[in-house]
DNA sequence: TATTGTTATACTCTATAACTATA
DNA sequence: TATAGTTATAGAGTATAACAATA
């Protein structure tokens, strides 16, 4: 056996205080509305997720490395080519030589490139109308409570 | 273009109170330590993540229909098939006739995959180890102020 | 005729290994 | 010799459409 967590600890996990929060914040951050936004995005665009999420983590005005881009998406370097290929195919980016060393490849968005990125980071970054329903010192509350879980 | 969303809105966004409670929500609920008890399962039993996840939404002691499972995953009817194949495959669950409905079949776990099933639901109900950051007063608060963000 | 599940097929996502060009 | 990126390939995850059996 390859766990140790004993019997008819299932019930006693699930009501302690902090699995209940957890499992909440794992509703809340699964909300259908939550990537709604980014799905619509790629279906109107018909740009797949994948490639898609590469553009949420490009920054607008500053071109990138290839190594770079999968350092930021925690993916393997060959991945990026394929998902770099996909962006150049539709007319979103383009691949430059780095001035310096020309092993290095830059990520350069076009202007179509940047206004779908640019749009994707918005409606990514939006959180949900569900958040209307707390009050400014609700959220402050909150804000504070959930940054004491991150390092 | 198939976004109204003005430009330059997207500063003003990410530093509105409920945005940055959406940033940290996410960032919490995407913490390392999150899924890697049940990548762990996965790995240290052979098990790929999609039919482990399939264990994830089992009931432990009552039987399933196939058409109930891919309801419950969200997916398709035919994918459920694939998913049942890899439990069956390695003993983990077994179809059987529904009694009275000849079409339906119902997905029964073997002792083995229920007491896999079992562990994989602990592994994944239990809360982060950042939650002792919290007190027992700050999880109340924190509890209550994210079930206003559900229906 | 409608529904349950299966099969065949195909597309997306992603990694590993071998390779090329450059450093 | 080490590093950046590419190619070839393969496997996991998932959907669609056509189908068989049953209702």
């Amino acid at each position: 056996m390859f766990c140790t967590v004993p019997r008819n600890h299932a019930v006693r996990t699930a009501q302690a205080p902090e699995a209940e929060v957890w499992r909440l914040i794992r509703a809340v951050s699964h909300t259908p509305d939550a990537m709604a936004a980014c799905h619509q995005i790629a279906v109107d665009s018909g740009l797949p997720l994948a490639p898609l999420r590469a553009l949420l983590v490009l920054p607008l005005d500053e071109p990138v490395t290839m190594r770079e881009l999968a350092r930021r998406l925690g993916c393997d370097n060959s991945y990026v080519t394929s998902l770099v290929d996909a962006l150049e195919k539709r007319g979103l980016a383009g691949r430059e030589q780095h001035p310096t060393d020309r092993r290095v490849k830059v990520i350069v968005l076009t202007g179509q490139g940047r206004d779908l990125a640019e749009r994707a980071q918005i409606a990514d970054a939006a959180a949900p109308a569900v958040f209307d329903r707390l009050t400014e010192q609700e959220l402050v509350t909150l804000r504070d409570l959930l940054a004491k879980l991150l390092p």
